[in-house]
DNA sequence: CAGTGAGCGAGCTTCCGCTTGACTT
């Protein structure tokens, strides 16, 4: 018999709470949901009031089952899954599942793991909250109705395998939209003025004054004019303020927090982060990472304040209590921090140490006094012009909680603040040195990281901390969305420089627009986009999830029924799905661009079998139509005819080399020679357009050398089967078929034997 | 590893949110 029997979401959960609880509880866990909508026929009933169809899954019959025994032979089942809307869902199929008996179960919730939250938890039981429940059901249901009639219309109409839902077809049409808005941007040129001005500082030393002038110049002749002016000019301090300015730290880390600056400051993706988190969370360095709260359990704060004092003194500390802005959050969590406030560091990976180190010291600046700073403007006139320059300075007077953290943004920084300005007085009278009218543009807007697209989708309130991550694998898995570097481009900027009596003009160059791991929509995913923004519009409103998380909270408080409110949407979602089944053509997103000036053909693109192509004839031509693939980078939306021509001059046939052909092409992989039907890769450097053919046969020399090193053994009475060095090391390569070879045997001494009962042993092994 | 692009059609794909392993050519 079992006295007590307390079962949470997470196993790390569950060891750690069975610490605090002694040896009358057994904490078990149920590895997040036990049940979900079955899969076939939507899972719903969608005739008789949308009652769910709910199993338990394969992978959950296992904990299912051990829950099951364990709760049999308990005196008192005590279900604390989190305290939100999943986590009473939880409960409740567990309550139903395990067929528990309502005398010898009790519901209790902490958000805090902590022995005091926990025994409190225990001294206050309720009961399950069918509302909250339904409230969960409610979201289930919309969620698989949404998905699982999106996506088969977008099988017939679009491309197999393709999905659809909720979330992710918002997610990407974020990411259209801002690829849209860049194609759209028209940059604007400006001329920005800076001065530099000969001051001594205390020491009598000569040090510079940089001003940059409160008005830019639209055109060349308009800096130029005021240059001039400046030339017959003096300039003298007209004003000079001192501010003092405060700084306050940054709330500590939630999901979404943490992996924007693991992405800024670590250049981690989001998996990366959540991956690395789990690690420091099941090892008991941090608290749980799938969270949207900002709130620290009073423990933290007190240890925090003891680790403040000890290391930097009482005045650098400042106990505060951060409130959750977020839309949706369920705080069912506290914010990610270190379960040890006074370990500033961890044992691990580099990457763990990394993380660790940096949501340490978020947690700790959240509770430190705010930065004290003087902000100083000068302010500069110019006798012969109405305009003045501004120098700005801030000097640190107090660091705080700059000390240990300061947090990134993702904006590029102007470079406007500048440290101590040197001592000048009202009315001084400066020496200039040089002026300069440097032509800019106005930026265009940035793209997405995976990180910066998880914080806008927080601020819409679209997914949860647990599904951010999986979302954006999602989207790239469809291939919606590609993670990309793109190279940027150089422009030439005019610059005007007045020093000493001459004003000198000169270009330089400026790069511009170039981007890494940034978000870019693919060609299906602006088809899809397109497609299902046509017929529904309500689904892909930004404002979608935050009106039926509205609903939800209704049904939450008891005031709404939940198939009521799904039979509201579901009746007119279905009818457009119904329609767009029989009033939509096939999406292709073909474009004609213009007539083959050789044939007199059209031309176009289109999505085909394999990807975006440019095409010159149609089908029912007598002649077939030429096809081409598209480059990387290349989209139907933004492809020129003269683009799409070229692609024509591909493949190219430049000449024999041991009596066959050299063809040169580009495929999936980049540019390529082919001969003698193996493929060579051509380097970047090398233009597939006017590649000469001794060039070609060097790169298919250099391969062949390539691949005699490759070969460790080969065995005359078995050719098929190679030793080879791979980038992981030694390896057994057999029918197409790779296999790891033991670490206690030498690649070079490996016997033919050997060899098949390795792969005998791994072939074996996959097939259980 | 890359080359293709006609057409038919069986059988499959798919959602969001809660949790970890078991995978690693």
């Amino acid at each position: 018999m079992i006295e007590n029997l307390v079962i949470v979401e997470s196993p790390a959960k569950a060891k750690t709470i069975e610490k605090f609880l002694g040896k009358a509880y057994t904490v078990r866990s149920s590895f997040g949901h036990i049940r979900d909508l079955a899969k076939k026929n939507l899972g719903i009933d969608v005739e008789g009031g949308f009652t769910p169809q709910y199993i338990v899954p394969v992978d959950k019959k296992k904990i299912v089952k051990e829950l099951k025994e364990l709760a049999s032979k308990s005196n008192m089942v005590w279900l604390a899954t989190d305290e939100d809307r999943e986590g009473e869902a939880i409960a409740w199929h567990l309550y139903e599942e395990l067929g528990l008996d309502k005398d010898k179960t009790q519901r209790i919730v902490f958000h805090e793991i902590t022995k005091d939250a926990i025994l409190n938890a225990l001294n206050t039981p309720r009961n399950i909250d069918t509302h909250l429940v339904n409230a969960q059901q409610a979201r289930r249901v919309l969620d698989r109705l949404v998905g699982f009639e999106l996506s088969p219309l977008l099988w017939k109409k679009v491309k197999p395998s393709l999905s659809a839902g909720r979330v992710q077809s918002v997610a990407v049409k974020l990411i259209v939209e801002k690829e849209r808005e860049i194609q759209n941007f028209a940059s604007k040129r400006y001329f920005r003025v800076t001065g530099y001005f000969n001051v001594p500082d205390k020491t009598g030393n000569m040090t510079s004054l940089k001003a940059d002038l409160s008005k830019r110049f639209d055109t060349v002749e308009q800096a130029n004019e005021f240059l001039s002016a400046c030339q017959k000019s003096e300039f003298t301090v007209d004003n000079i303020e001192k501010k003092p300015l405060k700084k306050s730290p940054a709330p500590p880390f939630t999901t979404s927090t943490l992996q924007q600056e693991a992405s800024r400051k670590l250049g981690f993706s989001v998996n990366q982060t959540m991956s690395v988190a789990q690690r420091l969370y099941e090892s008991g360095k941090i608290t749980y990472m799938r969270t949207d709260s900002v709130n620290l359990s009073k423990l933290a704060i007190g240890t925090a304040a003891q680790q403040i004092k000890n290391s930097f003194g009482d005045k650098y500390h400042k106990s505060r209590n951060f409130t959750t802005k977020a839309k949706g959050a369920q705080e069912a969590h506290e914010a990610i921090r270190p379960t040890y406030m006074n370990k500033p560091t961890v044992e691990g990976s580099r990457q763990e140490q990394r993380l660790y180190e940096l949501i340490w010291k978020r947690t700790l600046a959240s509770q430190m006094s705010e930065a004290q700073l003087e902000k100083t403007t000068i302010s500069i006139g110019i006798s012969k012009a109405t305009e003045r320059f501004v120098a700005t300075g801030e000097v640190l007077k107090f660091d705080g909680f700059l000390k240990v953290y300061m947090e990134s943004s993702d904006e590029e920084q102007e470079e406007d603040t500048r440290g101590l300005l040197p001592p000048v007085s009202i009315k001084d009278v400066l020496e200039r040195k040089t002026i300069e009218a440097t032509e800019k543009s106005t930026l265009q807007p940035p793209r997405y990281t995976e990180a910066s697209l998880v914080k806008k989708m927080e601020e819409l309130g679209i997914g949860r901390p647990s599904t951010y991550a999986p979302t954006i694998s999602t989207v790239q898995n469809r291939e919606y969305v590609v993670k990309e570097d793109r190279p940027g481009s150089l422009r030439e900027m005019t610059q005007l420089i007045l020093k000493e009596d001459a004003i000198k003009k000169q270009v330089v160059q400026e790069k511009y627009g170039f981007d890494k791991s940034k978000l870019f929509p693919t060609d299906i995913g602006i088809i899809v986009n397109d497609f299902l923004e046509q017929y529904f519009q309500n689904i892909m409103d930004f404002n979608f999830t935050a009106s039926v998380e509205k609903e939800f909270d209704e049904i939450a408080i008891g005031s709404v029924d939940w198939p009521k409110m799904i039979e509201r949407f579901y009746k007119p979602f279905h009818t457009k799905v119904d329609s767009a089944t029989q009033n939509s053509e096939r999406s292709k997103g073909e474009k004609l661009l213009g007539e083959d000036p050789e044939s007199g053909k059209p031309i176009s693109v289109k999505i085909g079998r394999f990807g975006p192509i440019a095409q010159i004839g149609v089908a029912s031509d007598e002649e077939k139509p030429r096809f081409a693939s598209l480059l990387k980078g290349q989209s139907l939306e933004t492809i020129t005819i003269e683009e799409a021509l070229e692609l024509f001059r591909l493949p190219r046939d430049i000449g024999k080399y041991e009596d066959e052909d050299m063809v040169i092409a580009i495929g999936k992989y980049g540019p390529y020679v082919r001969h003698k039907s193996k493929f060579y890769s051509l380097d970047n450097t090398d233009d597939p357009y006017t590649i000469k053919p001794e060039r070609a046969i060097e790169i298919i020399q250099e391969k062949r050398t390539q691949e005699e090193n490759r070969n460790i053994k080969q065995f005359d009475e078995e050719p098929g089967l190679l030793v080879l060095k791979g980038r992981y090391g030694p390896y057994i390569s057999f029918k197409k078929k790779n296999y790891r070879i033991p670490k206690s045997k030498k690649p070079e001494e490996l016997t033919l034997e050997e060899c098949r009962e390795i792969i005998e042993k791994a072939s074996s092994r996959t097939k259980k």
